[in-house]
DNA sequence: AGGAGTATTCAGAAGATTGTGAATCGGGCG
DNA sequence: CGCCCGATTCACAATCTTCTGAATACTCCT
């Protein structure tokens, strides 16, 4: 029998894995999002997930390495506990940020090796120029949504949008 | 030997692969971001990509299911042409977005099932809201790009940021 | 220092994904 | 009406990723 609890984040890991996310990490950054607030340790997710700990090795050395995770070893424990990064979203946008730039620019080189098309080229920059811009801009979302979400009296953007079922679907 | 120009667009598509993207797809619409204005046909694709019309085929559904590329059907002619949607770029964003909103209500469920985590709780709820947030902004993000550049003079967001080499890497 | 438990690593198996080749379908032209 | 060319589909093969199991390294307690 499994789990109680790991429906939800069976499917949301399934989604993260849409966006590229390679499995197991998904998987057990969703995990720690439901985790008690003192975290799990390596086991409590190998059981959980019921994979080896291998896995949840593997799966932890990306997550942390992303900054998309902590972990925390205490010391006199050698059982080491995860958790999320307080900043976990932001760092699954700011990861994205700088790709989108490097994207950028091999569209820019592809329009500029194609000037016997003209409309073309133009479409490649354009489309280059809005991916800078959204890598430009992404970061200053999540920094727009913290002030926001610290300050909600404030005309910021409201965190939870105008409460209207967004999450329809 | 390869076709000209080949090299930035097989490098940008090995960047839409890392984002999610199935790598043929991803190939194809980079090779058309190079395409002559007229676009491309089926077999310039699978002669330019070195695959089958098949691999090709399959590509194009994937695309065109996606709103990223058009099939230009001219009668009387039994070759189609592909060409990338005009909105191709806002496309790639808005088809994240319905996806950000479904995984918010799966956090937020994964929160709700664990009271027993208060802190934790709190944070995938803040995760979800962030999600929202972020589903809500970016097709926004999308127009106001757009708007910004069809009013270059206005004070709104600049398509080419402040110039600086953003494009590095 | 010795012992025990934990995390990590590595080779290999299992699984999924991806692309090919051949047959089929479909539309247009002679 | 029949031929022809292009697109599509399907089963299979190659490739890659992913996870497991066993061995290794490391850390803390006695």
């Amino acid at each position: 029998m499994n789990h109680p609890g790991t429906e939800a984040a069976e499917q949301a890991a399934a989604m993260l894995t849409a966006v590229g996310m390679p499995r197991m990490p998904a998987r057990v950054m969703m995990a720690l999002a439901g985790s008690p607030d003192e975290g799990y340790t390596a086991a409590d997710l190998a059981d959980r997930l019921g994979v080896s700990a291998a896995a949840v090795s593997g799966a932890v050395r990306y997550l942390v390495s992303m900054r998309l995770i902590h972990r925390l070893s205490r010391p006199g424990d050698r059982r080491d506990r995860y958790d999320l990064a307080e900043d976990s979203w932001s760092g699954m946008i700011t990861a994205n940020a700088p790709l989108y730039s490097t994207l950028a620019a091999s569209l820019d080189r592809i329009a500029d090796e194609n000037p016997a098309a003209p409309a073309s080229a133009a479409r490649a920059h354009e489309i280059a120029d809005f991916l800078r811009y959204l890598a430009e801009r992404m970061p200053q979302l999540a920094a727009e949504w913290r002030a926001g979400r610290d300050a909600p009296g404030d005309e910021g953007p409201g965190p939870r949008a105008d409460g209207e079922g967004a999450a329809g679907g």
